[in-house]
DNA sequence: AACTGACCCAACCGCAGGTAG
DNA sequence: ACTACCTGCGGTTGGGTCAGT
């Protein structure tokens, strides 16, 4: 039978969020923790149905997501993983631990769709939507189905999943190869973006949620009118916020930020995030994705070529020179 | 300065898988 | 074994912003 809606149709708030209720969410996370989200709105009083509260906490509110530019090494990353595992955006985010996959799923959208296309065009004609529309297909394949999630059988998942992995792993490799000064991707992750200041911000909720209510409380000019998705939710965290690359865990990063902004609530709950001890080797990347990204990389590197399993990444059929790309 | 179209991103929608009862 | 519920995922859309005319 179909299913019954998430939430009921009458009287959940749709629509951007507002810093107060960003406020509720990141308050109630920060005391309960993640999960469990169908009791979120009745708990906390928000008039949103589960599903958003877990989208804006995943997408917008969750500590150590990483908004603004992608750099060229996420970027060819990201083409070669959706390459390899297709619209599976959940999949190629795991491997980019501070993006979300919404925003790995926009950016692609937006800009890598047709930056391949154009790519495509140039090299003439290709079949259409060739390296990117192609490889949709194609990367089903060699993940084992469709792009979309196959109805795999049981017994075939396992054997899936480890080949997906192994092709990401090879994916990642490729990308990483395709630095000239072979500098992986810790280096690159170190060492400061060369994008304009703000560009690029590590968002820890309370810094987050300061943002928001310092515009919020401070009607703009042109009025604000106070949608979420007004200058202060879009602008201010991705284009237009304050460079602050710091760590998300500490609880000292947190916790100054918001100190002065005398948010109170964001202040000492954001200092003591569940996410940190949790969901976060994620976080504590953020915190400095430098580690993150080296362990990503040792892991993938290390792991899988010094095993008999490279006999299946033998079967991965790796895409031609990347480098074709840019 | 006003208008228009393209661009971008946050959020919504519906489906599928997993799991507890 | 079955059902209902919850969560996760991918596709799509609404609307704000920006750039060009």
């Amino acid at each position: 039978m179909g299913r019954p809606p998430c939430c009921d149709k009458v009287g959940v708030k749709k629509g951007p969020w507002t810093p107060e209720e960003d406020l509720m969410l990141v308050s109630y996370v920060q005391e309960h923790g993640p999960g469990n989200w169908r009791a979120v709105p009745t708990n906390t009083g928000l008039m949103r149905c589960s599903k958003s509260c877990r989208l804006r906490w995943t997408n917008y509110l969750r500590p150590g997501i990483k908004r603004g530019n992608f750099t060229d090494q996420e970027e060819k990353l990201i083409i070669h993983l959706q390459a390899l595992l297709g619209n599976r955006w959940a999949a190629i985010a795991s491997y980019l631990p501070e993006r979300t996959d919404n925003d790995i799923k926009n950016y692609w959208n937006t800009h890598l769709k047709k930056k391949l296309k154009k790519m495509q065009a140039g090299e003439g004609d290709g079949g259409e939507d060739g390296g990117a529309g192609a490889s949709e297909a194609g990367a089903g394949a060699a993940a084992g189905g469709g792009g979309k999630r196959p109805s795999v059988p049981k017994g075939q998942w396992e054997r899936r999943l480890q080949t997906d992995i192994h092709t990401a792993r090879q994916a990642l490799r490729d990308a990483l190869s395709l630095e000239p000064s072979s500098a992986p991707l810790a280096k690159l992750a170190a060492a400061p973006q060369p994008t304009p200041p703000g560009s690029t911000t590590y968002a820890s909720s309370a810094e987050n949620i300061a943002r928001l209510l310092e515009g919020w409380l401070r009607p703009g000019p042109g009025g604000s009118g106070g949608g979420g998705k007004g200058p202060e939710a879009s602008g201010s965290t991705s284009t237009t916020a304050t460079t602050q690359q710091r760590p998300q865990c500490s609880g000292e990063g947190a916790a100054s930020a918001s100190a002065s902004h005398s948010s109170g609530a964001a202040a000492n709950t954001a200092a003591q995030t569940p996410e940190c001890s949790t969901e976060t080797s994620k976080v504590a990347a953020a915190a400095g994705s430098a580690p993150a990204f080296s362990m990503l990389e040792s892991w993938l590197l290390d792991d899988g070529m010094g095993h008999g399993e490279v006999g299946l990444m033998t079967d991965v059929v790796p895409l031609g020179d990347p480098s074709e790309f840019f």
